[in-house]
DNA sequence: CTAGAGGCCTGCCCGC
DNA sequence: TGCGGGCAGGCCTCTA
């Protein structure tokens, strides 16, 4: 399950492979993805092109090229692949970017929750128009975090896990990063002091340059763009750890449902008030 | 406006 | 051994 640091290990995986590559082809196979890929609007955006730069933005990944760029967001369970041309199809292989050099970037995602956009200009893309600040961007701070809570009464997973306010916090980076905030879940957001969302911010900004330096988290679904699986399951703290004890005080780690999602904490080290 | 629920979709795991 | 039910989960849409 691709989150933040997955996607950016898999954006510096795949990057050299697409800069200075003019894209020949374009094949979709399977247009049903989260929206219906607009195949002829690929092709023709696209075509002929030169890639000039491969970036972020929260989840989604932006291929540049002049005219415009190719947007990939990997949902659930989508990967990204550089395959020589001859490599044949597997299951769900939805997509293919076709470049110069011949090799394929290659889109497989068996749950299809994913996305393939293009546009001319990133203003065109609803998807990316309601996103707030990246987490370690200038314009966050603690403080930024609280103005935005007074207005609000949701648990506190759910709010950093909103990508209107903070984007690139997925269900296991949330679990992880409150647990080393030592922050309950469903702690009420509007009484959580400034200083704590200074605390907080920090974890996440630490439990995320961890995860991506270790080249993400492998669970089920997560491999590098290399085929190499990530290494940060390994430095999990709380996420899927049910039963066993905190590496902290020893307390069994208890789960619930917060917002329908499976929620990891330590009921000693994350106290409600 | 916000919060909460529903839906998309397939693979995997478990129990019978 | 095979089959069905439940679950996972990002993110959008709908309802209250």
């Amino acid at each position: 399950m691709p989150e933040l640091p997955e996607v950016e290990t898999i954006c510096k995986g795949i990057s050299p492979y697409l800069l200075n590559q003019t894209i020949k082809q374009i094949i979709v196979r399977d247009c049903r993805l989260r929206w219906p890929v607009e195949t002829k609007a690929l092709q023709k955006t696209l075509i002929n092109q030169p890639i000039t730069k491969v970036s972020r933005r929260a989840k989604y990944i932006l291929i540049h090229v002049p005219t415009g760029f190719l947007i990939i967001h990997l949902g659930m369970s989508g990967t990204l692949r550089i395959l020589c041309d001859k490599t044949s199809l597997r299951k769900h292989d939805h997509f293919d970017c076709v470049l110069s050099s011949g090799n394929i970037l290659r889109y497989n995602d068996p749950r299809r929750f994913g996305a393939i956009l293009c546009a001319q200009t990133a203003n065109n893309v609803p998807q990316l128009a309601t996103l707030g600040p990246e987490p370690f961007n200038d314009r966050i701070d603690g403080k930024y975090l609280h103005q935005l809570a007074q207005k609000r009464r949701c648990a506190v997973k759910i709010f950093i896990m909103n990508a209107r306010i903070v984007v690139g916090v997925g269900n296991i980076y949330a679990n992880e990063s409150l647990f080393s905030a030592r922050i309950h879940p469903q702690h009420p957001v509007n009484e959580l002091s400034a200083t704590k969302f200074n605390h907080l911010l920090l974890a996440i900004q630490e439990v995320l340059t961890a995860a991506i330096n270790s080249g993400g988290t492998t669970l089920k679904d997560f491999y590098q763009s290399d085929g190499k699986p990530g290494y940060f399951s390994q430095e999990l703290k709380v996420y899927h750890r049910k039963g066993l004890p905190c590496f902290t005080c020893q307390t069994p780690i208890q789960t619930m449902q917060v917002g329908q999602r499976a929620t990891y904490y330590c009921p000693k080290c994350q106290k409600l008030p």
